[in-house]
RNA sequence: GGAGCUGUAGUGUAGCGGUUAACAUGUCGGCCUGUCACGCCGAAGAUCGCGGGUUCGAUUCCCGUCAGCUCCGCCA
């Protein structure tokens, strides 16, 4: 590398280089041999570029190139030339110019690569995983990481703008009940005792709040030791923000300004504003869901009122029994099979469902295995309630509220992707508000915060919480885009009074409240400004602005489903001398049980 | 904790109760001065994820297991 040094990206040259001499760096992507003739395509973050090798330009030069192979690293200089007349490629940016190579040096050397580095490889992901080096050499998943860090900067650099104050809070901090499974350090000082890593940096930022901040955000890396999915991993990044003295339209008007500020800088689109607002309630009745996909229609009904009287006893004995029934009409699907709708019934039972009726307007008339338990007034009446015509397909779910909404909701779904009633282009943000605040968990036996333990009631609620504690409706917003929830948050609590009451709701004595939360409710007494905030899920909307399906596509070392990482082979057996000075012993519980034993 | 899908040369796939386990691509060698999925000729490359069972015989069928993925539960 000694007097060696870079002038242009490999992608970056144009037909205004002609003539220049540049110094290029990167990686074979590929190259081509003609014998007397050797062409190169050589690769950096900028991206490509044809480079010549010619006896005639150097021989030195082109008899090096001979054994040159792929993902060699390379510097050459040489003139950038136009190409001959006929042999440009439209392909590529730099498809109308090549370099002339004049010297080449070998930086080093490559084994062949496990996998092809391009673009829209199916490679099994295991060995994407373990050889993430190289994964995140293909162009596609730099584009990733370069668009996440387009996104974070222009975040950081809009809040700034604002006023707001980026502060870091701590990694090593207390386990808290409530919420996700913490992953715990072990304290080597506290013998016996541990941190735990943050799941958010609530409280922190609270206290921020209560310190006169007034405008926090930060980048915060979160952890929940929780099962995973295409969009959930074990850490994750949350964009976190707090504010001191605002209301709920505060903080929408401004997570709105920031949203469109962000779409028009990295993405050159211009958002709807307002964006809509639903309620909690609306969202679950509509759509079944409370992150429903507003990209297409498809609505559930409630046909609860029509059914309940009916000769059809399962739908009636559901309703005596508190339940409901709601109805999904199904354009154009009138041809499904039988088989077909077996596979739907057994789609819903993936959600509970405990089965799924449905009628089929055909043309000639109506097929369904339950419409002689019905009058024809009542079937009349349902077709109408669901705005259904000939060819459509009726689903039916009946049973619990929750369970209905969940079967109905995933099928919604299943069929805006079937039916091809979704943009993929489009970037559809709404607000889903009023959610409950509590609700009740059957098996603990007791209220648990649906947002989390620290968000304040309506104000016009505030009463229930002494009476109908379920009815009341906390001040707590999500954000969500294209069926995916991106962010949440709330006006907080923010005195001591209402916080206790809280956790007395959720079943805390007062010495569990002062053990787990003392700190907190000690500093709401000592002036405390109303404050709210919502976090962001980071890899979800990088995720959704780039196009993947799963968040480890925009991640540069994710893991896997179960949790480890298959480069490094974390998690790992550590070293006697760690555990011992740790005071940690290993329970030998036997992971390799012996097989065949009856 | 549960359900489903996948696992065959380096990679992506095909295949079948008895095969020399096929194809493409990559790799290696030779030829080739305008290619860009370069071309042509040749070669090497497989413990058919692992273990057990059924069978005269299993890569193929069955059971188990491991790994990856998708989903349910879980994720304030």
């Amino acid at each position: 590398m000694e007097g060696l040094s870079r002038s242009h990206g490999c992608g970056d040259l144009r037909m205004t280089h002609l003539g220049e001499t540049v110094t290029l760096m990167g990686w074979v992507s590929k190259r081509r041999d003609h014998g007397g003739l050797i062409f190169v395509d050589l690769r950096d973050r900028s991206g490509k570029v044809q480079i010549v090798f010619s006896p005639e330009i150097s021989k030195e030069a082109f008899h090096l190139a001979e054994s040159v192979r792929g993902e060699y690293v390379l510097a050459v200089s040489g003139e950038v030339r136009q190409r001959p007349e006929g042999t440009e490629n439209p392909a590529l940016p730099t498809g109308e110019v090549e370099v002339e190579v004049r010297s080449l040096t070998v930086l080093n050397q490559a084994k062949t690569p496990p996998f092809y580095i391009t673009e829209n490889v199916d490679v099994d992901e295991n060995l994407r995983l373990r050889y993430r080096y190289l994964d995140l050499r293909r162009p596609d998943m730099q584009e990733g990481l370069i668009l996440r860090h387009r996104v974070t900067k222009t975040i950081r650099d809009f809040l700034d703008e604002r006023g707001f104050l980026e502060i870091e809070t701590p990694m090593l901090t207390k386990s808290t009940p409530e919420g996700a499974r913490d992953y715990l350090v072990p304290s080597r000082v506290h013998p016996g005792e541990f941190f735990a890593l943050p799941q958010s940096p609530q409280l922190y930022k609270q206290l921020l709040m209560v310190s006169g901040f007034e405008k926090y955000f930060q980048f915060a890396r979160c952890f929940r030791d929780e099962d995973l999915r295409a969009d959930r991993q074990p850490e994750f990044t949350q964009l976190d923000m707090e504010m001191s003295f605002i209301n709920r339209e505060d903080i929408i008007q401004l997570v709105e300004d920031m949203f469109c500020h962000l779409f028009r800088q990295v993405m050159g689109i211009e958002l709807p504003q307002p964006f809509p607002r639903l309620s909690y309630a609306k969202a679950m009745d509509k759509y079944g869901s409370d992150k429903p996909d507003l990209r297409f229609d498809l609505e559930l009904k409630d046909v609860t009122d029509l059914v309940k009287d009916s000769g059809f006893k399962v739908f009636a004995s559901v309703c005596a029994a508190g339940g409901q029934v709601k109805g999904l009409r199904v354009p154009g699907c009138a041809h499904y099979s039988r088989k077909e709708l077996d596979d739907l019934t057994k789609f819903a039972g993936i959600y509970g469902a405990k089965g799924l009726a449905w009628m089929i307007l055909a043309p000639e008339g109506l097929k369904s295995p339950i419409s002689k338990f019905f009058t024809e007034e009542e079937i009349d009446a349902i077709i109408n309630r669901l705005e259904a015509e000939t060819g459509d397909l009726l689903l039916f779910v009946a049973d619990k509220p929750q369970v209905v909404a969940q079967a109905l909701g995933a099928l919604r779904v299943e069929f805006g992707k079937r039916l091809n009633l979704i943009d993929p282009e489009e970037f559809n943000f709404a607000w889903v508000i009023d959610f409950p605040l509590l609700e009740y968990d059957e098996d603990e036996k007791r209220y648990v915060a649906i947002h989390h333990p620290f968000t304040s009631a309506k104000e016009e609620d505030l009463p229930l919480l002494a009476t109908e504690p379920l009815k009341a409706r906390a001040q707590a917003y999500d954000l969500i885009l294209n069926g995916v929830e991106v962010g949440g948050g709330s006006i907080r609590i923010h005195n001591r009074q209402n916080q206790e009451q809280l956790f007395s709701l959720l079943g805390f004595s007062q010495a569990e409240a002062q053990e787990k939360f003392g700190f907190l409710l000690e500093a709401f007494e000592y002036g405390t400004p109303p404050h709210g905030g919502i976090a962001f899920g980071l890899d979800r909307l990088v995720m959704l602005m780039a196009g993947k399906d799963t968040i480890r596509d925009v991640m540069a070392f994710p893991k896997t489903q179960s949790a480890s990482d298959l480069m490094t082979k974390a998690p790992s057996p550590v070293a006697e001398q760690q555990l011992k000075e740790l005071k940690l012993r290993v329970d030998e519980k036997k992971t390799a049980v012996a097989q065949g034993e009856d």
